[in-house]
DNA sequence: CGATGATAATTGGTCGCCCAATCAAGAAAA
DNA sequence: TTTTCTTGATTGGGCGACCAATTATCATCG
């Protein structure tokens, strides 16, 4: 079955980011065992060792890009002022960041929403996410208002408004990036904020 | 080559829905000729009659996609009241019931957006239909700041800030239909828009 | 108007290729 | 020696593309 000590979670982990740079490079479509082997140095065989099909090593992939995304959420709001505004800020680039700066890690993302319409099981990962997302959101937005930094807006909404945001510019920095650079991402939504959630319009 | 009269038009037409139909249930990694052939009710071998290649049917099946949203739009301009922010806001609807009303269609969109990731050609069809409504929301604001219904925002910047907003709330509706009903959805993207555009805050 | 021939449309089967998965056997580690 | 790890060849199946043969369509003309 499968191994429990030793190497096992390297190679686990080897197979997954090779698998992540395939996706990147041909698509889920273009996906194939010998490719992922290929690209991670070792025989085809051994994928099927460590891993039960193809479909639980596209599990994994989708796990370790939501397990950075995570990382980098939290990572943001480790460091830096404690201000809700600012935290707020700072979790809104690190989601643009993936886009523009982890770019095979933002691709392959985007290539399981599409598997995620006809997977139930890949779409209950992403949903857990981003509830997650919304709840971090929703909290500094909370924050915000008891500092009486916000204005009182609908926590829940406000968290859904700020995703969706971040989603949607990520997707236009990736499809036009000609008309579109990542400076001017980041401005963009700071401007939305502002106004929809500070107290006082400027 | 390719046929140029008769009931040409028709089947190419038939094979396209076909094609959409499959992606939605079977997603693009999940599509054969077989399949859409069955679907469609036609023999295998008329597709590569009326399609140089698998390929020349995605590219339709997009084209179809994104002519419908193009005259989904259209037709929430056409008709209504002529003031921009009811203008805007019956685009804003037209998007959102994509996700919403034409599920299958919607599907496919988001399924093509993996696609285009490591497709040129297809980051170029959408990139266009991008562009399109940006210039759409862009003029209806350019003309609620005439108006004096908007305040002075940058055009180009309050476009690509609704098309966001619009794709991202579309997929929370879709990826977690339970935490975001649809009419909350409408209401959601009115509250920003009208915090973040018109003059005076409510 | 009905017969005819050319062309368009459609079929179903075939071809070679490549896929995911399997497995026996060997290498390395313990 | 036993257990864990790794290999590369094999297997059966499904794929896209191709094609020869068949049927439907239709303009033309006797």
């Amino acid at each position: 079955m499968s191994p429990k000590v030793g190497v096992a979670p390297l190679r686990r982990e080897q197979i997954v980011r090779a698998t992540i740079r395939c996706l990147a490079r041909d698509g889920y479509a273009g996906l194939t065992m010998k490719k992922v082997a290929r690209t991670a140095g070792v025989s085809q065989g051994i994928l099927h060792y460590y891993f039960a099909d193809k479909r639980a090593i596209l599990v994994a992939a989708l796990e370790m890009v939501m397990a950075d995304l995570d990382r980098r959420v939290a990572a943001a709001q480790a460091r830096g002022p404690r201000d809700p505004r600012a935290r707020l800020r700072a979790l809104i680039t690190a989601c643009l960041r993936l886009a523009t700066e982890a770019r095979e890690f933002w691709v392959v993302f985007v290539e399981f929403w599409g598997e995620m319409m006809h997977d139930r099981r890949l779409r209950e990962i992403n949903a857990a996410l981003y509830r997650r997302v919304r709840r971090q959101i929703g909290a500094l937005v909370a924050q915000g208002i008891e500092a009486g930094t916000f204005r009182r807006v609908d926590v829940v909404q406000a968290a859904a408004v700020v995703l969706a945001l971040v989603d949607g510019v990520s997707l236009q920095l990736t499809f036009d990036p000609r008309a579109f650079g990542a400076a001017v991402a980041v401005r963009l939504c700071e401007d939305v904020l502002t106004r929809y959630l500070e107290k006082e319009a400027p």
